[in-house]
DNA sequence: AGTGAAACTCCTTGTTG
DNA sequence: CAACAAGGAGTTTCACT
């Protein structure tokens, strides 16, 4: 599965919490040269085991303070059925992330809103209208206790 | 709340996308000097707004396919008893996200393990081991259908 | 706030061992 | 994989508007 060695782990797992480090850095770190960083980097992008660089942006300083978790249940789940939900849910911004779920409901969303005006909007408006709807269920973030990007290494 | 005039959203709105370009090129694309967008780049780290720049990778390439999001129900809901479970919860490595929620439950839990061997592992011996837990309901990921960091500005 | 220019650092490639 | 070199590119600072 992994083909990857101590060192690409370690670049990883720096990357993973702060991308912004230079090669120069992450070389002293590691006791490793740039070159050696740089063309380790380089594959790990190509390969595909980074996907992207991305800013992480504080969502109460953005006026998106309101995040919702919502369970959501279909009628049935035919291949039409599921595919028409997930191409049309992915296209709401307010959906940051969508999973098919084992268990008591279809889908998890994360939903970012400024309130819980805005929420019910997008409840309303939105989400409610998608064909075969079955069950909304939502969860509200009261705080954030832990909020990290980065898997185990 | 928010003092971002539309040339801050817009780079925002960038960086969360590909926090790789340059400032040139996000120069280019509003019509700014580098300069400009070098000076705004850094009051919005410094006022917080960017918290982290973070490379985002594959799970199932990195060996952790395996992604639960968990509910945790608590025995009662003295402060000692949520800031122990907190500071305890924090501390594991598979956990990535911690919230505090509204609703049937206390806290949701993002899990990230290699295989159901591993996450059972992590709930008997860590989790199911904290003091006051009552019920823990974990939901596995299937499919990710859509898996962005990116808050819609 | 925004800009152009200068100085500095880093990235990137190639060569060599 | 490390060391080095060299050109190009990006970052950072600053005086000026």
């Amino acid at each position: 599965m992994t083909d990857l060695d101590d060192i690409d782990l370690k670049i990883l797992s720096l990357l993973q919490q702060d991308a912004s480090l230079t090669n120069k850095e992450i070389a002293f770190q590691l006791h490793k040269s740039v070159a050696t960083i740089h063309d380790r980097t380089r594959r790990l992008k190509e390969e595909g085991y980074i996907r992207r660089v991305a800013a992480i942006l504080d969502p109460k300083k953005i006026g998106k303070g309101l995040i919702a978790f919502s369970h959501v249940l279909l009628n049935d789940h035919t291949s039409t059925t599921l595919t028409t939900f997930e191409r049309e849910v992915i296209k709401f911004p307010e959906v940051m992330e969508c999973f098919q779920m084992t268990g008591t409901f279809d889908f998890l969303l994360r939903v970012a809103t400024a309130d819980m005006e805005e929420y019910q909007r997008f409840y309303r408006n939105k989400l409610a209208n998608l064909p075969n709807i079955s069950t909304v269920q939502s969860f509200f973030v009261l705080t954030e206790v832990k909020s990290d990007t980065a898997y185990p290494l």
